[in-house]
DNA sequence: TAAATATATTTGTCATACTAAATATTTGTA
DNA sequence: TACAAATATTTAGTATGACAAATATATTTA
């Protein structure tokens, strides 16, 4: 393959992340949601799985031990998490969700999917598929 | 198509984002660049056409205002760059490399050229063409 | 069992992203 | 021409990302 044709694919790359993030972003600012993409994605797959480390909360949403500490940090001040210490292991912490951040989910997750469904105009299942195929392809390249 | 499927796509598509930054940021370190993927985004677009003003500097970095700035303020101390008032529109900034600045853009764009393809093993030129189309498509579906 | 090693979390530092506000200058308009 | 509006840049504040080092606790090993 051309060398030259690589010049720029990061660059879109980056872009495209950066405006999905971006109209998330906006989306939430605009119904009034007061959390973060980032905060959002947290919360849900606390939602989806308490009692997870923070450890295993880290890798689930992709994100490094000290990125997650502070997130979870912004979420206790929020009042939507809890933190506990594992007694079977004292390093550990878990955590779930209060009663005000399991409302918090199960009221944002249907206009969340829906924000979603926005990037996907006029492109096909295949294209989906393609797409999904080609970022792991690319991420385990770079994994190695 | 079903609203499920899409769940994760701005998961992987973030996380893949990331590591083709961490990848070439890591390859960078190790190869003693001393300068960050950022910081080289802006070096090469410097290099390819000086005398651009901050404002269209940033623009072709994807960049906004104030980050630009602040990537200019340490290509500055790094004696890469120098920025220079426009006599002509005494508000705009406009910069250009110094000879050490043009030095490394020369010295390092084969080499990132050369991290660059390590993405793309595994994958053919449709798949690329298609992975460019479906970023593009999607930018635009959601900068509307 | 004491010491070395490993693990989970936090803290610190720097770089980047986004927003809003401040500053300087220019342009448009009454 | 004076004033209002627009533009280019910077500054400030908050959030996130990456990496290194510090802390506390567990596990392994001599």
């Amino acid at each position: 393959m051309l060398n030259e044709k690589f010049d720029r694919y990061s660059f879109i790359l980056d872009q495209t992340a950066k405006k999905v993030k971006q109209f998330a972003q906006s989306s939430f600012t605009e119904k009034g949601f007061d959390i973060t993409v980032d905060q959002w994605a947290v919360l849900k797959a606390l939602y989806e799985n308490e009692q997870l480390s923070q450890k295993e909360l880290a890798k689930r949403c992709g994100k490094d031990q000290p990125t997650l500490t502070r997130i979870v940090d912004i979420l206790l001040k929020k009042g939507l998490a809890e933190r506990f210490i594992d007694e079977t292991d004292r390093r550990s912490l878990y955590l779930h969700l209060t009663e005000e951040g399991k409302l918090k989910v199960a009221s944002l997750s249907p206009i969340v999917a829906e924000i979603r469904m926005k990037a996907w105009e006029k492109l096909t299942e295949k294209d989906f598929e393609d797409f999904t195929r080609i970022l792991n392809t690319i991420y385990h390249n770079l994994n190695a």
